[in-house]
DNA sequence: GAATAAGTTTCAGTATATTGAAAGATAGAC
DNA sequence: GTCTATCTTTCAATATACTGAAACTTATTC
């Protein structure tokens, strides 16, 4: 996948004044984004002539402008299968005092397309646009599970990673693992993913698109309620393929 | 500028999602953008593999994920230019009750950097990142005139356009009002970039970057209280330069 | 105020992203 | 269950965006 390289560019552009959160010049952006200084500044010229950036007073550096978040906001806003969810998920949120998250398959991965932290302090805390392994991770295994015999061969071609010590690597114990989740209905992962944490995730139908809905915390709050939890996960998940099937 | 084709691309993918605000098949999306379909298939994988796209159930088309608005979130948040001004402007507009506007010079345009549109159901309204002419915007004019010779000399080289029928086409007569403008501390366009608004701007300096700042809204309200809106505008600079100046 | 350093811009050759056309999937119709 | 229309993916030729080096600015130092 080398195409549309300046795209890519461009996104990393942004990523990279995120996490710096200050305005770059133009040759502190080159290095920081890996793209020689020449390319960046046909680049950066790009994004300021379509709005998406301004050049602070001469020499000192360039910041996007809001553009770029009032069109996010625009889109967001406007995302009605997300939205239709949302209820659902606050409910759920509210309920269980953990995070809770959405995602799909995409690739050989889970992207996460919506992340509800939960209100304590310590908690679990990802990002919408996250990828995940599909065999550490809670929402992997039920969409694994979800995806067929197809999917598993595609994933059991490459050896499985090890993501923490706890990751299960040997695809028959993964087998075993998976048929005992979809028995139970849902699927578990122990530390296998971030170390320290436990999520609880199951499949769905929604609008003819499989997704994974996961409640995750810490392992030493999980443990104690993981029966709990598990039947609010899996009243929500009735309720909303009853209601948005 | 032809450079950094794919990354323009992908911004007009995101308008395009922004406008239609649904998802849209491959098929759709290609003449949207007026991309041919296998480059707009090279762009749409791109952004999938990176998590800023997400696909529905097969053939039920793309939609941007959440990942592009917390991501421009972060960025808007740590704006501290932008930042500093804002509890200025928002004093200002509270006291105007009409749509105060920061810009600058970009290129041979005003871009807007920050819009907070007043309260009222008619007010003027725009957003950040867009482009506007600087003979015919308020804001335009207070940078035309801090922007000396040469910046009117490269503007004069072209034919001046009429954005509404009230626009100022002619350079004499352009100037002159420069100069008014100039002598009063305050530049105004009356129905000369959008028919029906008034908006008055004045240029002011933070942190070495010139800036100009407007309030502007329909004509028929601003008539009647130009003088005090003026009056606002001008406290209002003196106190951004007094305190960050 | 001259010299120096730092950042910005340009340009032609070249690597490579883009394209059109055709093959490959897939969902729904019959 | 087969067919058909529609959407998706691939591939090699080609147009073009990218690069490196050098020139040009503009701020800062001495």
């Amino acid at each position: 996948m080398a195409n549309a390289r300046s795209a890519s560019r461009a996104l990393s552009m942004f990523e990279t004044f995120g996490a710096e959160g200050r305005p770059l010049l133009l040759t502190e952006l080159a290095p920081l984004i890996d793209v020689p200084l020449s390319s960046c500044h046909g680049l950066v010229r790009t994004l300021l002539d379509r709005g998406y950036l301004y050049a602070l007073s001469r020499r000192r550096g360039f910041y996007p402008t809001r553009k770029l978040y009032t069109l996010a906001q625009t889109i967001a806003a406007k995302d009605s299968y997300l939205q239709r969810l949302a209820p659902f998920l606050e409910r759920l949120r509210d309920d269980s005092g953990e995070t809770v998250i959405v995602g799909t398959l995409q690739g050989e991965a889970v992207l996460y397309l919506e992340v509800l932290e939960g209100p304590k302090t310590i908690r679990y805390s990802a990002r919408p646009g996250d990828f995940k392994p599909l065999h550490s991770s809670a929402i992997g295994k039920a969409l694994l599970s979800a995806g067929g015999e197809a999917l598993w061969k595609k994933l059991a071609a490459r050896p499985l990673s090890d993501v923490t010590v706890n990751t299960i690597t040997d695809p028959a114990h993964l087998r075993d693992n998976l048929e005992e989740g979809a028995r139970r209905g849902y699927f578990v992962t122990r530390g296998e993913n971030v170390s320290d944490v436990t999520a609880i995730a199951t499949a769905l139908e929604v609008e003819g698109m499989t997704l994974g809905i996961a409640i995750a915390g810490p392992s030493y709050r999980m443990a104690e309620t993981i029966e709990a939890q598990t039947g609010r996960l899996l009243q929500a998940r009735s309720e909303i393929e009853e209601r948005l099937g």
